[in-house]
DNA sequence: AGCCTTCGACTACATCTGTAAACATTAAGT
DNA sequence: ACTTAATGTTTACAGATGTAGTCGAAGGCT
């Protein structure tokens, strides 16, 4: 069962989309971690999120190849190790995530989601004061 | 208003949660199709979906078992089939699935959702002035 | 020059999801 | 009664996901 290998496996594959894969969430967790703070090391991604998330390393290994495989991070060697930093940004994340829901849920408009929130006390006060300031902002 | 159903399950709860299990995008368009209408049948159900989403009846059927299985539906004998019908409440699905993302994304405040909807120009004209009118509504 | 540590790569494996076929049962028609 | 069409149940299977172990190369240490 275990194949001798000695072939160098191209980690440049699909050179086709960069961030139309679909993140999980726990690849989202070590998203976060590179979003906060990049390049990071392997070791030190571990270090934000293993024990939040009661992981291994060898998990966040993996979780960093998938998220390499999906084009949603690069990496750059640093000596031995790698450096990753993330080529998706968190803004347009957000963004695509956000939006599926409102189109999931609710037939792509944002009003309904709103209420949804208001109702469900998912809103404090200060969200309440924040979205007034955004909402005159948006008036201008 | 939103305020949706009432919620009827107690016939038969799983030692544990009831509405706890989360359900899959697919077992959500099933779910919608009961909401919109209900009970309905599992032919009825696939008439509903099965053309939109390309499915044939035994994916209906299994989507259905699924969330018979979760606590979702439940299933009443009429002759020799069963009619389904909602046990989890629209509103407090929609919730639920606001509340993770916002938890998840955004720190479980809601205005940073927001403020990305604005940004992302995802607010219709319509949604401003309808969350402006719900704004209203909150400071009462 | 060897041994140990460190890393990435590869492999593993259970669960969940999407999608569906095979099977069993049973009402219904003939 | 016997076949058949409808309907729920069981089983299947590939791909995604969560979580982690193993392997082999590369450097560092003695």
């Amino acid at each position: 069962m275990i194949v001798g290998e000695s072939e160098m496996a191209e980690v440049n594959d699909l050179p086709g989309e960069q961030g139309s894969e679909r993140i999980s969430e726990a690849e989202h967790a070590v998203m976060e971690a590179l979003w906060e703070k990049n390049p990071l090391t392997a070791a030190e991604v571990c270090e934000q999120v293993c024990d939040r998330r009661g992981w291994s390393m060898p998990t966040v290994k993996t979780l960093l190849s998938r998220l390499v495989a999906k084009g949603a991070i690069a990496t750059e060697p640093d000596g031995r190790r790698f450096l990753y930093r993330p080529l998706l940004a968190r803004t347009a994340y957000l963004g695509g995530e956000s939006r599926r829901l409102v189109d999931r849920l609710f037939g792509g408009r944002a009003a309904p989601l709103f209420a949804h929130l208001a109702e469900t006390e998912a809103l404090t006060d200060d969200d309440i004061a924040e979205i007034e300031r955004l909402l005159r902002e948006l008036r201008k």
